[in-house]
DNA sequence: CGCTCTACCTGTGTGC
DNA sequence: TGCACACAGGTAGAGC
């Protein structure tokens, strides 16, 4: 379940093995898994034909590689891969047309086959995740937790997207005001990627227990020290779950399900129903929350 | 405009 | 064994 951390992960592995790399062709083998690019599969494959990737950038959960323009290398790029893996997302990297060959797997939905032989596979079971090739638009950077006036150049469909709280430009003290000036459920708003954004269930459960508050805390009734150390507790926990996902991180292979190993052994709280809390020993209480679940300590985060 | 809720998708696990 | 169903959950867009 990729979230911010595996996100960056990704990220950082397509930034060493893919960029500067040129697209051969796309094979769409799952139509819907770009039913995001609305000119449709054969449009993003025209797109994507020749283009270089020239970065590999990410905002929250979404993550995007700019296109050099064919016939003019070196300028700014205006379009860009966009990618977001939804669920079960990965985005692997083939490095040679053996590798290639061998690595054809039933949930494979989009191939780029790369000028060197290689090639970068979207793989996705449960296709939630998608790929579109976007156009890059200045964007008035005016999101909680943004730089104020500044410009910043992001795909159309990740305009509405907040900063995150691994961005060194994001601004704590204005994302917790942002958070509490909704009117709702602590664990709504930071559930909310307009808000602040690359929290998802885990860590929002997991970042909730380290600040000791319920996930239905009214925002109301937060002050800002009680938002601060919320945003505290998620930045902490998404930090030491990237630091372990990038040190089991393999070169060349690209990885997303499980990278980090995090899920296995760190987690005080998600998915540990009636385990002892790691704090004060209380079984940990399941809860659902918004069709999902939300796990929390009774004792630690009492309920408002 | 702000907030809430649901559809979208597929593989796994559980209960009858 | 076979079937039905719950569950995992991020996002867009509809609904209120």
């Amino acid at each position: 379940m990729p979230e911010l951390p595996e996100v960056e992960t990704v990220r950082d592995g397509l930034e060493r093995h893919v960029v500067g790399r040129t697209v051969r062709a796309a094979e769409v083998r799952r139509p819907y898994s770009v039913r995001r690019h609305l000119a449709g599969p054969a449009d993003l494959a025209g797109r994507l034909a020749g283009r270089t990737l020239t970065a590999a950038v990410r905002r929250g959960k979404f993550l995007w590689l700019p296109l050099d323009h064919p016939g003019a290398p070196g300028t700014t790029p205006d379009d860009a891969l966009l990618a977001h893996l939804g669920m079960s997302g990965q985005l692997l990297v083939r490095a040679t047309a053996a590798d290639v060959a061998a690595a054809e797997h039933p949930h494979l939905r989009v191939r780029l086959l790369l000028d060197d032989g290689g090639a970068l596979d979207f793989v996705d079971q449960r296709t939630f995740g998608h790929l579109s090739v976007v156009d890059l638009e200045p964007t008035a950077d005016d999101r909680p937790g943004g730089a104020g006036s500044d410009l910043a150049l992001v795909p159309g469909p990740v305009a509405h997207i907040g900063r995150d709280l691994l961005d060194p430009a994001v601004d704590r003290d204005v994302v917790a005001r942002a958070v509490r000036r909704r009117r709702t459920q602590v664990k709504r708003a930071v559930l909310d990627q307009t808000v602040v954004s690359g929290v998802g269930n885990i860590y929002a459960d997991e970042g909730l227990w380290r600040a000791r508050v319920h996930p239905l805390t009214p925002t109301a009734d937060l002050d800002q020290a009680t938002a601060l150390r919320v945003l505290d507790g998620l930045a902490e926990v998404m930090g030491e779950a990237l630091a372990q996902g990038g040190t089991s991180f393999d070169a060349l292979y690209v990885n997303v399900n499980g990278a980090s190993g995090y899920f296995d052994r760190s987690l005080a709280v998600y998915g540990q129903t009636d385990r002892p809390c790691p704090r004060c020993g209380t079984p940990v209480v399941r809860e659902s929350f918004m069709n999902r679940s939300s796990h929390f300590c009774p004792v630690c985060q009492p309920a408002p």
